[in-house]
DNA sequence: TTAAAAATGATTAAATTTAATCATTTTATT
DNA sequence: AATAAAATGATTAAATTTAATCATTTTTAA
């Protein structure tokens, strides 16, 4: 299965390999200097590695680090395309707030390449982040929900105030135009609604698998959001719904290749 | 400072990061690009990194168990005896700060069996406690220093001035008796003052490698502390002068095996 | 204290890697 | 099959890193 792409046989290498140079993968892939470092910017830009001028690891603090490049692609188009449409909106200089969750940290791992201020309730987005020099990282602060291993809390909501990003990426486990988005519990919700409150543009990511279900506490209303970013495995007659909105629907394509 | 010293710097900088270049190192020990080199040279040869033509990483294939480095450089066991007395103070229910680094860090390691209220300023320390469910984490949020991977700023500080902890352990580069605790930016240097300023039991963590250095900025003055832990490699008399002061004095016996 | 030795820092030439450009090959579409 | 589009490879100039050298500072030992 990975043997057919070239950028899993590079993420093969690097995991059998500490630190490898280009001239090491010409070799070992049988691909000119060109194209290996080609692959190498891909890889790069997703943060599953890291680059120096002359070497390349894995990046090994990359949270579920068994979950390797195949598998993403293979379990997690959705997200990924997804991330992919919500990157894209990202400007070089911007100031955004990425709410925790896995697909959020996909966002973050397109954004590497430019400097940006990130503000972040998720500590696997902080530290991921924080190993790229041109981008400021801030955490919001509070005590840590072991379930998402994420900032919630009052403190955290403090600083959520005192800012004017250009941007709050929100995800969620679950949502409707009803309800909403939803959380499990009261303090989730009011830091999520406390990341939509002051942005410019708020962008709903979320996977067309939760939609409908719903959790004990509301908290944004679908009136809030600027944009709502989804993949195209949504429901058409929801679908049709979605476009009436006041927001802008945004359809992603997870075609795998 | 001695030559392992700098060495060991160096091995805790890149436990903390994935890939780093020599200039990285420069800004983050303090030393010329040649020092650096040199230093780098050894390492390699004893096969605790790697090195490419531009790149530096940890090994991560050599066991991370307390073998193959810490034999060689010794002040990984000091921290690691200094790190068992400061944990012998905290007792099952306490509220306590840890500061950032990477013997506080340690210290840590040794408190995941016992229920716990901990408050820290670094993002390793709140991810690795927050595994554990008997105990609650907070991060004091902030900006994140990507130097040491931790908060700076008064937001964190705000935090810290609503709490009163029962210990507060605090970790640092350089200590003496006149100029008490220093650290290389106001930033830091206002953040440990902050966790040092409520709690019932101020603790110094500090190595006696780091006696008698000093950064820019004061943080501590040494009257500050109830209680300072180090190791038995201390200056003989610093080591009296340090038993006339006020607050307890602990020495760590890091018998190497 | 003084002299020798070791460590460190600064400088610049050499070596290495990368980016940019363009030709060629492969793949996709009609 | 023909054409367009995309991916790959080769070439060279530019950028970056290193090694070598020597001056300076710090440490060690007499």
């Amino acid at each position: 299965m990975s043997k057919h792409n070239r950028l899993d046989q590079i993420m093969d290498y690097l995991k059998e390999h500490n630190l490898v140079t280009v001239e090491d993968l010409v070799i070992a892939i049988k691909a000119s200097p060109a194209t290996i470092r080609r692959d190498l910017i891909k890889l790069d830009e997703q943060g599953v590695i890291n680059r120096t001028h002359g070497g390349v690891t894995i990046n090994r603090f990359i949270p579920a680090q068994p979950t390797t490049y195949e598998k993403i692609h293979r379990n997690q188009s959705e997200k990924q395309s997804i991330a992919d449409i919500a990157a894209s909106f990202v400007l070089a200089g911007d100031s955004i707030i990425l709410d925790a969750g896995t697909t959020t940290l996909e966002i973050a791992r397109r954004l590497t390449h430019m400097p940006l201020r990130v503000i972040t309730s998720d500590l696997h987005i902080a530290l991921f982040l924080s190993e790229f020099k041109q981008i400021e990282v801030t955490i919001i602060g509070g005590k840590i929900d072991d379930s998402s291993q994420s900032c919630i809390g009052e403190h955290g909501r403090l600083l959520l105030r005192q800012i004017n990003p250009d941007i709050a990426f929100i995800s969620c486990n679950s949502w409707s135009l009803e309800k909403g988005i939803t959380a499990p519990t009261e303090e989730k919700a009011l830091v999520k609604a406390s990341i939509a409150e002051k942005a410019n543009r708020v962008i709903l990511v979320a996977d067309s698998s939760k939609y409908g279900s719903y959790s004990l506490f509301s908290s944004i209303a679908m009136s809030s959001f600027t944009d709502v970013v989804t993949d195209n495995k949504i429901n058409k007659d929801i679908h049709s719904q979605l476009k009436l909105q006041n927001f802008k629907l945004h359809i992603s394509n997870n075609s795998i290749k």
